[in-house]
DNA sequence: TTAATATGCAGCCATATTGTTGCAATAGGA
DNA sequence: TCCTATTGCAACAATATGGCTGCATATTAA
């Protein structure tokens, strides 16, 4: 089987950083990776602090439902909370999207270099 | 309950766009939540194309849980996959990572914006 | 033809995720 | 104080996910 030239690991090409950056950063995309979740990012990130009780007005679940997706937004660091009087105000962190974002422009940049590489290669006297 | 102000929907201020842009966005981030498919993204962003022998090589799970991940990349868009020979060749395809890194832009626009706001109505005369 | 390689497909199991209901506890306001 | 609004917590069910084994199928090479 395969054998031979490898395919990474010990290959003949480095790995860009992200693909050992752990957990953390998958878990940041999985927190985005659902569509209830992705609408609270938007209403957060277009207006400012909200309470639960606000944010499940907006969606079709109940809130305990909504809390848990929270939880998960807030386990990757993507938004926080502050308590005030009787209420728990979210708000965006845009410090962990902002990290994915990056991860992504270093995706399409080693694309960018791969596809230089083949392009000489090909054109090769 | 809450009821009042509302906090979106019928609200007072617009949700950016890829507040509704359905579940085909979820997807490519729910794609990359995973450490061994960020890890099968950094090496066809860096690569080439990979059989999934290859691929198997370079992860610690069985050449069959690789297929699983490489169909959930595919699902999404995010890889692409050409036969040839016995062989399944898969490489990336940047339109959807592409997608997904415009969308987290825009989260950051929008929280400038909203930034913006704020400061000029604390900073109100 | 025969053997070896590469993959496909089905089924199974353990665990995680998503959403619910029900009840308790805390904090504000009349 | 008493009522109400807001949240927290626990248990539960249904489904999805991630990983495996086992076997079948195709393709190349000798």
């Amino acid at each position: 089987m395969s054998n031979s030239n490898s395919s990474n690991g010990q290959a003949g090409f480095t790995l860009p950083a992200f693909a050992e950056s752990g957990d953390a950063l998958a878990r940041i995309f999985a927190a985005l990776g659902d569509p209830i979740r992705l609408k609270l990012v938007a209403i957060l990130c277009a207006g400012g602090a909200f309470s639960i009780t606000q944010l499940t007005t907006s969606t079709d679940i109940t809130r305990q439902g909504v809390t848990k997706h929270l939880q998960v937004l807030a386990e990757a660091g993507v938004v926080r909370d502050v308590k005030v009087g009787r209420e728990r105000l979210w708000q965006l962190d845009p410090a962990q999207v902002a990290l994915a974002r990056q991860t992504l422009e270093a995706i399409g940049r080693e694309w960018d270099v791969a596809l230089a590489k083949l392009k000489a290669f090909v054109e090769a006297p």
